[in-house]
This record gives C-alpha cells, sequence and structure tokens, in this order.
DNA sequence: AACTCCGTCAACCGCTTGCCT
DNA sequence: TAGGCAAGCGGTTGACGGAGT
C-alpha cells in the first residue's frame, strides 16, 4: 500500500507524535473505537494517515502494551519461536501478549541477533556458526533438527540460570501453550504445557510446525473444547491485573512504563476500584493474577473448586500458597476491576451456555460470538465495558473520568533501579500521565 | 568540551493479503 | 473475475542518547 492515497492530498504530519496528538488519538479511539482507519485522522483532527495513527495506536497508544524490558523467558520464547517462525514477526508478536511486532523486531535486530552470534549460534539459521561457516550440514543428514537443537542447548544453559521451571516443558513448543505459571509467589514464569509427541515427532519439520500451530492458534478456538485461553486465539490483549491487595513486595514488579519510562504504578492507580459505588446486578469474577506478566488467562481449574453462584458458574482456582496472586472467584455483586476477563464473564454469563466438564474446564459455547466480542473490546472498550456492565457508554466515561481525578497521582514515586529512564521530553511528556491513567483505566483490567 | 560511533527504538515505506463491489 | 480500498506485515530509515576518544 505504501503511503495511503489520502496522503498525497493534504498536507500531512510525519515523525514523531507530540502529545497533544497522541492525545488526539487516544481519545478519539477510546471513545469511539478507531473504524476505519483512514477516517480516524479527520475525525480525531489530526494531520496524519491513517495508517500512521493506526501504527501509533499499535505500538504505542494501545492499553494492553506491556512495557519495560524483555524478561530473559520472554528472550527465550521469542529465540524459540525465531527458529520455527523465521521473521514472522507477528506470529511471534501474538505469543507475547503485550508486545508488538516492531518491539520484538527490534529487539532480534539490535540484541537477540548479537546474543546469539556471541554463543556461536547464527540468528538466521539457528544452526552453530562453525556449521553456517563450513557450510557443514551433517545435522541434517543426520536427521536432526539442527535449527532447535543449538537453541535448545542456548536455552538450556539461560533457563538453568534464570529459571527453575522444567526446561523441558518451557522447550516443547506448543505454540499456543506458553502460559504464565500462577505459582502463588507473584514472579510470574512462562512454561510451556508438554506435547512429547508433537515435539518428538513433528518440531523438526518446520512446515508441520507451522501448521500446527496455525491450526493450534485459529483452528481451536472454534471447535468444542474451548478454553478460555483458547478463546483468546492470538488476541494479544494485555491481561495483568492488580489490585491492592495482588502487589508483591518487590514494587518494581508492579510497574507499568509509560514511553518515558516512568514507572505506572498500578498500587495507587487501579481504576476501577474507584468504581466500587456502582452496583451491578451481574457478579463479575475478579482476577488476582501476577500482574508483571501479561498472560493468556488459562481458567482449566479442579472440578471440586467450581461452585455455582446468582445461576452461573463460578470458580475458585485451589488454594496456593499465597492467596495474593490466586485466581478466585468473587459473587459480590460489586462491581470490581471492570477486566476483559469481567466482560468476559459477562458474556458467558448472559449468552454463553457456560458449563463445566469433570476436568474443570469451562466450555464456553458459540466461540464465535465470543470473539468477536474480543474484538470488538478491543476496537471499543468503552462500549465493550460499558455494554458488559448495562451501562450507557456515556455513563461510564464519566465514570471513568470521575474516578480519575480521585486517583492521587502519584506517578513517578517509584522508579525501578534497572530501568532506563527517559526525560519526558520530544513525544513523550506530561501528557504520559494523561495516558497512563487511560491505559490503566481502559488497560489493565 | 566537542566530536564520533554505536545501539535503540519509533516511524515510515512499500509489498502482500483480504474483503467488497 | 477484476479492480479498488484498507489493513497487515516486515524491512528500512532516521532521530536520539550514551559511551568512548
Amino acid at each position: 500500500m505504501g503511503r495511503h492515497s489520502c496522503c498525497y492530498k493534504q498536507k500531512l504530519r510525519k515523525g514523531l507524535w507530540s502529545p497533544e496528538e497522541d492525545e488526539k488519538l487516544l481519545r478519539h479511539i477510546t471513545k469511539y473505537g478507531h473504524g476505519c482507519w483512514s477516517s480516524v485522522p479527520k475525525q480525531a483532527g489530526l494531520q496524519r494517515c491513517g495508517k500512521s495513527c493506526r501504527l501509533r495506536w499499535i505500538n504505542y497508544l494501545r492499553p494492553d502494551l506491556k512495557r519495560g524490558t524483555f524478561s530473559q523467558e520472554e528472550e527465550n520464547l521469542i529465540i524459540e519461536l525465531h527458529a520455527v517462525l523465521g521473521n514472522r514477526w507477528s506470529q511471534i508478536a501474538a505469543q507475547l501478549p503485550g508486545r508488538t511486532d516492531n518491539e520484538i523486531k527490534n529487539l532480534w535486530n539490535s540484541c537477540l541477533k548479537k546474543k546469539l552470534r556471541q554463543k556461536g549460534i547464527d540468528p538466521v539459521t539457528h544452526k552453530p556458526l562453525s556449521e553456517v561457516e563450513n557450510g557443514d550440514d551433517t545435522g541434517k543428514s543426520q536427521g536432526k533438527a539442527p535449527e532447535v537443537s543449538n537453541e535448545l542447548n542456548l536455552l538450556k544453559s539461560e533457563s538453568s540460570k534464570s529459571d527453575s521451571a522444567s526446561y523441558e516443558q518451557r522447550t516443547s513448543i506448543s505454540p499456543k501453550a506458553y502460559l504464565p505459571e500462577m505459582d502463588g509467589s507473584c514472579s510470574s514464569k512462562i512454561y510451556c504445557r508438554s506435547d512429547s509427541n508433537f515435539v518428538a515427532n513433528n518440531c523438526y519439520n518446520k512446515d508441520l510446525f507451522l501448521d500446527r500451530f496455525m491450526n493450534s492458534s485459529r483452528q481451536e478456538s472454534y471447535t468444542t473444547s474451548c478454553q478460555p485461553s483458547d478463546l483468546m486465539g492470538n488476541f494479544p490483549i494485555q491481561m495483568s491485573y492488580a489490585t491492592n491487595d495482588c502487589l508483591p513486595n518487590d514494587s518494581n514488579s508492579s510497574h507499568w512504563f509509560s514511553q518515558t519510562g516512568r514507572p505506572f504504578d498500578m498500587n495507587s492507580e487501579f481504576p476501577f476500584n474507584a468504581a466500587t459505588s456502582i452496583n451491578h446486578p451481574t457478579p463479575t469474577t475478579n482476577l488476582f493474577l501476577p500482574n508483571s506478566f501479561s498472560y493468556k488467562p488459562s481458567l482449566a481449574v479442579p472440578s471440586d473448586s467450581v461452585s455455582t453462584a446468582y445461576g452461573s458458574h463460578y470458580w475458585e482456582a485451589s488454594a496456593s500458597n499465597n492467596s495474593n496472586s490466586s485466581i478466585r472467584s468473587n459473587s459480590s455483586t460489586e462491581l470490581r476491576g471492570s477486566s476483559p476477563l469481567n466482560i468476559f464473564s459477562s458474556w458467558g454469563l448472559a449468552e454463553c451456555s457456560t458449563s463445566t466438564t469433570k476436568e474443570g474446564q469451562i466450555h464456553m459455547m458459540e466461540n464465535h460470538t465470543e470473539e468477536a466480542k474480543w474484538d470488538e473490546y478491543l476496537h471499543n472498550p468503552i462500549s465493550m465495558l460499558a455494554s458488559a456492565q448495562n451501562l450507557a457508554p456515556e455513563y461510564l466515561c464519566n465514570e471513568i473520568k470521575t474516578s480519575m481525578h480521585l486517583v492521587p497521582d502519584t506517578l513517578g514515586a517509584m522508579l525501578p533501579h534497572s530501568t532506563k529512564q527517559q526525560e519526558p521530553s520530544q513525544t513523550s511528556s506530561i501528557f504520559s500521565k494523561d495516558i497512563q491513567k487511560l491505559r490503566a483505566a481502559f488497560g489493565h483490567m
């Protein structure tokens, strides 16, 4: 497509976005959704092309973005996925909720490539550099999987340093299965559902892997067994949750980052606590999750934890050693923490035949509807929040506005030592606070 | 202090894909 | 079926800041 046709007709701005532009775009999209991108700049009063707006939203303004440095687990995952997917950044990004393809691409080009080379691995082929240089393909001739096995060796050494999770589990690439382990410690780990047959038989065949990959990330969300994690599909929405009673002692892990690198203290800013005065007849499910990691929630729960409230099935994760980070249900009629999952829960109550299996998995019917709603949520969070709560969008907007005024501004109060700080100049500014608040309001739910 | 080099990251460009008419 | 339009995607560019000289 290149430059959009509209760009030629008008004198449009290029380059870095100003805070004012960010504000306009953010306000417009949170209020109306983006709809057709080409019409967004006009409606939002921006001298930009729709494409530029879309990019700005996706890569920076979107409320579900995770900021901050990549964890070792994330880096390992990117390397693993790159070994099988190559430069398909969007597909890699789909496995790292809250991360954009651009971000991952930049990380790869600026950092991971170098790291791999230092480890003696060719970042393109994922083979040892010596093999690549010598044109040695003995690995192939032996029927091994050089592009994977070398990676695994690297990761093995990395993981032994950084993560006590089962290496075999984490490196058994079952693409849909990267889920955070909720170990009750608020220190999220990535683990991967083991699929030994898959790894043993298929992982070395890239095409087959991709086939499986696509099937697992798309088709399964339309088939019968539909855990909510499947419903998410590749939906890259940030699913970090935090409430005052969920924060780990380590305050750093509760930070979100604005473009300025300033941390966002969710401890003081979780916005929907301010909305608890809104009574709502539909009980909502509150999640108390490790907040430092984005994840696709898996609602597979033990059968004995499923209970029924208000005529619907509720569940409670088995108690962990730290209730702060466990999942628990809440049959309170209070509106607490309107999150995508709350919405999800509401949809389930309203429109899905929700049932539980012996395994305790929640089977959701009508996945098409769910996915559509997720999509709609992404596009118009306000209206979806509103509809999920039987509220008028305008009312919800006002509530959010009100809640934001109620929140004490403690931004920047806690700076992690290791975080690169940027001066709030250029595109970042005081407005970044505004963004953070809106992000809090619409994003971390 | 001034300059250069290098790494990082946001944004742009252009190609591909998918949808609609 | 072809053409137009919009979105998605990946490669590339350029601005910026920090480190080194």
